[in-house]
RNA sequence: GGAGGGGUCGCAUAGUGGUCUAGUGCGGCGGUCUUGAAAACCGCUAUGCCCGCAAGGGUAUCGUGGGUUCAAAUCCCACCCCCUCCGCCA
């Protein structure tokens, strides 16, 4: 959420954002200024009315009984009209934060402008492209031949995109996990187990409503399974005052990431690079307000993925996305794109994105500075590890010509001796 | 799911219709005193929004949302959360 003021005395930029962001249409900034100086105009008269009932009512406790009955009179009048112009106040409320949280933050000014992902510029590649003396087959014929992956029987239980890890893919996609969130723990992050289900505060909060809806399995009791452990993550501080010494605050968190992924029907049709659940270690970071702190911590969550696939000796590139590929609620993305030697390309494997005020306005997280001021702090968030997708990166850069795959090096402390998928 | 208890200022607690401008204690900040400190004493101690250059004023907030009333922390209704016990259960 931007700051109305902001809004009201930068009109021509935000419009600019919901354009470069390809958000036109879906909010009018025009007709929000016009509803807002409405609403402020009602407010400033509810609340004459409401001085003047408050003088009125405290006057009658204090006149004597016999002299009340003409006060109580006058007070009564006063309450019929607060009535209804409460009401509409109400209204007119409900229906200017209904289009403020659907105003998108405004990109960053190195962000590129673009429509779709065609406007994503490539800022470098990284690591050696694994080279085979056979033809590298794709995770899943590696998956299926090795009797790891079962999407089969997956889309027989679960529908389409549904899969089943077997043995030691299990081992495996849990390895990769684990290796995470050590990597991560030893970098001063606080783990967390998040909730897999929470309320739409949470969902709204982050920015995911009311943009995403769609995308998200909403269950019973007004709650919806997360897409990312970020939801949880970054609304643990909601409505909650930190102390400037306390940041930065970092998190990382894992959990099952659940993505109803509709209008991608035609992608990904085969192996388990797209599907509705799968697994997520996850970065959140809360500083101090300014642009700089947050574009520090936008590359210090960068490098550590980046660290990450290094250690797994993977090949990558980075990637700054455009206005027309980022969310609503993003100032600046990166994403990293890991190498997948059987499409002999880069799949999107990291997301990084900072967002400055806008997710902890919508959360109401601050912190008190140490001036004695109260501030917002800004957040970001970056995906660490993100499996199966990464899992088939794994095995795909690391099949050997039998069909076999060498677990990396950095995981084998975590595969209970297992060396090789065989 | 059933029965009971509870949610008040950072923390603890008082407050059953108007004097609540929410009291008191603790903590925190400032001051007096002191060589310094402690103790004692004095003062201050929330947030959002609106009006205003400012000083300041107004308004809302006692879990949340409704309602009754001229007037609600206080009465009524619904919901949420916490605690105790029972039932069920990984």
């Amino acid at each position: 959420m931007l700051d109305t003021k902001f809004i009201r005395e930068n009109p021509e930029i935000v419009k600019k954002a919901v354009k470069d962001k390809q958000l036109a249409g879906t909010v009018d900034i025009d007709e929000l200024l016009d509803v807002e100086s409405r609403y402020l105009d009602l407010l400033r008269k509810v609340e004459t009315k409401r001085a003047l009932k408050n003088e009125l009512s405290d006057g009658i406790s204090k006149v004597a009984p016999e002299a009340r009955e003409k006060l109580i009179s006058e007070a009564t009048q006063v309450k019929n009209d607060l009535t209804e112009l409460e009401s509409e106040l109400k209204i007119s409320k409900e229906s200017l934060d209904k289009l403020l949280l659907k105003v998108p933050n405004i990109p960053a000014n190195d962000v590129p402008y673009g429509e779709g992902e065609e406007g994503n510029e490539v800022i470098r590649e990284e690591g050696k492209k694994p080279t085979f003396d056979f033809e590298p087959k794709d995770h899943m014929d590696l998956g299926v031949g090795l009797d790891i992956i079962d999407t089969e029987r997956g889309t027989k239980i679960a529908g389409f995109r549904g899969y089943f890890l077997k043995n030691d893919g299990v081992l495996l996609h849990r390895a990769l996990m684990d290796y995470a969130l050590d990597l991560i723990r030893n970098k001063g992050f606080d783990i967390l187990e998040v909730p897999w289900m929470v309320n739409r505060d949470a969902f709204v909060g982050t920015g995911y409503f009311p943009w995403g809806e769609e995308d998200h399995y909403t269950v019973q009791d007004d709650l919806s399974l997360i897409g990312s452990a970020e939801v949880s993550l970054t609304s643990y501080y909601a409505n909650e005052v930190l102390e400037e010494k306390d940041l930065p605050v970092k998190l990382a968190g894992v959990s099952p990431c659940f993505r109803r992924e509709i209008g991608t029907y035609g992608k990904d049709m085969k192996g388990i690079l797209r599907t509705h659940q799968f697994t997520k270690v996850e970065q959140v970071v809360l500083v101090p307000e300014g642009e700089e702190v947050s574009r520090d911590w936008h590359e210090q969550l960068l490098r550590n993925a980046e660290e990450l696939l290094k250690q797994l000796g993977l090949s990558y590139r980075v990637m700054l996305m455009c206005t027309g590929d980022m969310g609503p609620g993003q100032r600046k993305k990166f994403d990293i794109e890991t190498w997948f030697p059987s499409q002999n390309t880069y799949r999107e494997t990291h997301s990084d994105s900072y967002f400055l005020d806008f997710q902890a306005r919508r959360l109401n997280i601050k912190y008190r500075a140490k001036d004695g001021s109260l501030k917002y702090v800004s957040t970001l968030n970056n995906t660490l590890a993100a499996s199966p997708r990464l899992m088939a990166a794994v095995m795909e850069n690391y099949q050997q010509k039998d069909g076999s795959i060498k677990v990396p090096d950095v995981l084998l402390p975590y595969m209970r001796g297992v060396k090789e998928l065989r």
